[in-house]
DNA sequence: GATGAATGAGCATTCATTCAT
DNA sequence: TATGAATGAATGCTCATTCAT
């Protein structure tokens, strides 16, 4: 039954992102992933080709379902300012709620082996064009200057990574949250958001 | 006689940088770090005390050097839209000038490995202060309004950050400094420069 | 129903002759040959007790009707030089025929595993007592002089199956089949039954 | 210093004829050879590239000093069968008196995998090229009738082989020596050796 | 009987590090 | 200091076999 599989499939997804975070990707043996999981260790290659596979399925998985989220939610704003108010909270909030899918994001994934990162980039892409998409978007309405868009997105993406970089490796007492207001007045500014729209 | 003990612990540095951006540092084996210096694969532990020591070391090295030629930029620049320009600047023209090092930098050391992480993590906060000064230099003097200097760091090296890593994984046919300007401008924006000064 | 079964029997015995001569016994996983024989997994343990059951199987059952036709051939021979004529003969036609069956004899049994050796040991002592036979009924009759059978036998077993080693490695574009009239002549030498008989 | 690791070469070489004989190639661990060689797992793999290499040089090492050394022996006679006398007994009497390598060599050689039996098939071509070598000069000679060389090398060496495999597998109580002459009257009686030499 | 998903024992090999020279 | 031969810990993955269905 192809229920069963989506479950136990979930079941060594949960269990990896569980070890990861605690041990590290390179620590952590397959064989903890498989306890954690309460199946054999064989059992695991029925359903990822590699160790390197779990790593790039649990984002695939967990990323895919987190900007499909984030995806749904732009479509309902209105106005640049709201969409981006949605992209530093849900961000922000996504990551706060998920601690351990934070530490390996953040962490664990940075891996510099291709084999992890080729695979990795594509739905990184798709962040990626997500937030494009709401600059381009916001140009085009007149509410933002014509920008370089790309740059406008390495800016913001890069302000949330490195929070929420920051945020996990701190164990900082300050929520990620708490951030919201401040980081999207910056993004505000820097796309002149603010100013008077150009009559 | 210590100036030749420098040059050696020099030499493997370079050979380190090379040996990491070529294979990545779990790929890459010491005994080819030592073959790239010249020296035997003892010699190296002469110099540091694990292969992870290396890494660390060429960070602390060349990192140092980099925010202390920032650093001293900094202190000929009179205002804070010099100072924000100045960063920029010299952070994308030291990458596009070292790519080795960028790669290194961008990809290698981003190791889940805690041994590593913690001893790096001085160094980058040494960036992190140069920033958040410039930042509070520029609240002091009025041309920045009051705000969380720690999220305004977050968000300039984010930027700064992704950008990097983007063009060393990209190996984009924009150059790296192409961006200044406009990376530049986004920092205006969102730290409220170019609005006037409140009297 | 008996007939039933031994009809999967013999098809899973197809299969594996097939697979090992393909991909060599260690090689060759068991999934290959239920895959071959259209049969689960599984279900191939309802037929062997383990995969060297299946080899050792494999030759039983080959090896068993080979030497059992070749006993009824033997049979029907009136003097010890067509009995020899029939043994190589035999041997050298039924290999040539049989490739599949020739790789697996001549290459994969040869295993050093002693669960594989001592079983198939009995099946090949029949036809060493086919062999040695012979030889006894040429020494009987008088046609070859008193010597040792079992050397005897090593010689022309030995001989025969070096042929065949030979064949089935060099892929030879030489038959196998061209070989009948000198080894019999070498033969017939050895065992003098071309000089006269004394009288 | 080069003795030094040939020494080492030969320890590891007898530790490994040791190890197979005892336990058989696929069953013995790398780890066990390196335990009766007094070494390190590790250091295995400086002098060999894997288990395999292992099988492969002390097939290459002890049967290419048997060989070489038959291949004196042979230089000596004068007559083809003095040569067969040589071949026969050498043969048997190298075996006799070396029981683990005529263990390994009968039994654990006949490996099915092609990346060994590759590499083997060049050394044991020098033996058959020895033994055609013989046989070719018997011709030459007038002694031996102009026969098929392959063919009897086949069955010389076939002969050989398999009452070694019979010795070694029989742990007869009858030695292989014992052997010779009787072998060797076949040999003359295939060859004709025996015969008056056509005038 | 037949299935095939699940099991889990088993091991060659690498390579950072050491230390006798 | 420098060397580099030797060390030995450490583990992902395979695949023959089982057993609930």
């Amino acid at each position: 039954m192809d229920v069963q599989r989506e479950v136990k499939f979930q079941r060594i997804l949960d269990a990896a992102i569980e070890a990861f975070a605690e041990s590290g990707f390179h620590q952590c043996q397959v064989n903890k992933i498989a306890r954690l999981a309460g199946v054999a260790d064989g059992t695991i290659y029925l359903y990822f080709k590699s160790k390197e596979d779990i790593l790039i399925k649990v984002f695939q998985d967990r990323m895919g379902k987190f900007i499909a989220g984030m995806s749904r939610e732009l479509s309902r704003c209105k106005t640049t300012e709201e969409r981006l108010e949605t992209i530093v909270r849900t961000h922000f909030s996504y990551m706060e709620e998920n601690r351990t899918i934070a530490i390996v994001t953040q962490l664990e994934l940075r891996q510099s082996d291709r084999r992890v990162r080729l695979p990795i980039n594509s739905t990184v892409s798709d962040y990626f064009n997500l937030i494009e998409g709401v600059i381009k978007q916001g140009i085009d309405c007149g509410e933002v200057p014509e920008i370089d868009t790309r740059i406008a997105r390495q800016m913001i993406f890069g302000s949330l990574d490195e929070a929420t970089t920051d945020w996990v490796m701190a164990r900082s007492p300050r929520t990620l949250t708490s951030g919201i207001k401040p980081m999207l007045a910056l993004f505000e500014g820097a796309l002149r958001l603010s100013e008077k729209p150009k009559l």
